[in-house]
DNA sequence: ATTGAATAGATCCTATAGGGTCTATGATCC
DNA sequence: GGATCATAGACCCTATAGGATCTATTCAAT
């Protein structure tokens, strides 16, 4: 999610970022529970006691609790009032339907209003495009006979890179609060990727996807690139849900 | 916004919600600083001090800081590490712009989904636009010769009604995600109806819309709601720039 | 007069302590 | 044997205190 520039700190709703993020403890700690909900190490439904995630972070427990009342709006944990925080569970297929349809209206409304500002777009896409092929590259390159990559901070860099795309072209709808609830279902997005580690496999179509959008805005056909939108987030619903 | 059915509490992104809306103290804290971020008494750019606050609403710090935690999400108010909350400056014409072209993506989306389920939908629309006649009549009727009404909680009652009725439109979309960002949006919407106070003016205009929106959906035709709704968010939103 | 540093006040941030609530275990009674 | 109640432990929630940071004022120097 946004964890380099830092949406959280100094988060200007109409304002301009400042040039140095200044972070309190409460936002370090953010990102470390962020961690550990992304990298599957809590399972769903286990407890997140204050005290005892306090204790393991070192800090007190009052930038833990702020932390994860920041926490509870992504929809990864749920809290109940005088219980505490627990680990949401996973989404159901219902809600994995609700998920992608979701980011279809979204994305696809970006695309309707980015197609106006195409020649801003296409070369940043293209930059984007090449750091996700050169990530793709690198994971291929470094998983061995056992066909599963050996280093996860790679395939961390490549999941990071192929949601840029994205956010890329969310970016260039100029509409700010589709770019903020966009990143705000990226949390889900990020815990479904390694909930189903077929997304080693699916790597090699998703670039071959995501070229074929970036195509679709070279075109100049306003209507292409919607299409190749739909078609590519049909396609990640249909092989998320398969492999559920 | 949720105010009533509390989904800050017991948040259950994939469950039930409890029948006794279990309340901490901080749910309390949040709903008392909503009040008077919606009701204007404080002007943007003001500060929101947390001893301040703690000493106003007779608690201690702790519950405060996490409500405004909470509240910052929501973009009412922002934050800047080590220097504190302040309550954001108002939607500019650009962003009510934006504000507006993302309720036209949901709430289109909306309508689209909830077509199939149109049964179900229309006597749960007409009664939610029978209680916002009854509700504006009531506001009409109180409004003396100064032509403002009296008493503020009518008002306050009209504008729940009228988001009510969006509301149930967006529920029939069987789409949560899509419920929770529109919930999220709603913030902003209540924000600009007491800024303009030319929500008493509108008031005919708007019941009438939403009369509109209801025949379309009741003529059966699948295309008619989409353009009444679409209509009619242009409508409030040429209005409210009028205003501005 | 303007610039600069230094000080004082206020505020935020973090840490620690105590009261209240919930869950779980075990004992008692029917 | 099953159910009810009591007790103990853990945890959440709130309150208070101290350290760190920022802003504003004041004063001195150029």
């Amino acid at each position: 999610m946004n964890r380099n520039e830092n949406s959280a700190v100094a988060a200007p709703a109409a304002g301009r970022k400042p040039v140095v993020p200044r972070r309190a403890l409460r936002d370090g700690v953010y990102d470390a529970i962020l961690e550990r909900l992304l990298d599957g190490s809590t399972p769903p439904g286990s407890s997140l006691g204050i005290d005892s995630l306090a204790r393991e972070l070192e800090v007190s427990p009052t930038p833990v609790r702020e932390a994860l009342v920041q926490l509870e709006h992504t929809g990864l944990i749920s809290r109940v009032a005088l219980k505490g925080y627990r680990v949401a569970a996973p989404l159901s297929s219902e809600q994995l339907a609700e998920l992608f349809d979701m980011r279809t209206i979204l994305e696809t409304a970006a695309v309707e209003r980015a197609v106006s500002q195409v020649d801003d777009l296409v070369p940043e896409l293209r930059a984007a495009h090449a750091r996700q092929v050169l990530c793709a590259h690198r994971v291929r390159k470094l998983r061995g006979a056992d066909g599963r990559p050996t280093d996860f901070s790679d395939l961390r860099e490549y999941f990071a890179a192929d949601w840029e795309f994205h956010l890329t072209i969310i970016r260039a709808s100029g509409n700010r609060f589709l770019l903020k609830t966009a990143e705000s279902l990226s949390a889900h997005v990020h815990r479904l990727r390694q909930t189903a580690d077929h997304g080693t496999t699916d790597l090699e179509q998703a670039v071959d996807e995501h070229a074929a959008i970036l195509a679709a805005f070279e075109s100049g056909d306003p209507e292409r690139p919607l299409v190749a939108m739909r078609e590519h987030l049909a396609a990640v619903a249909r092989r998320v849900s398969a492999a559920g």
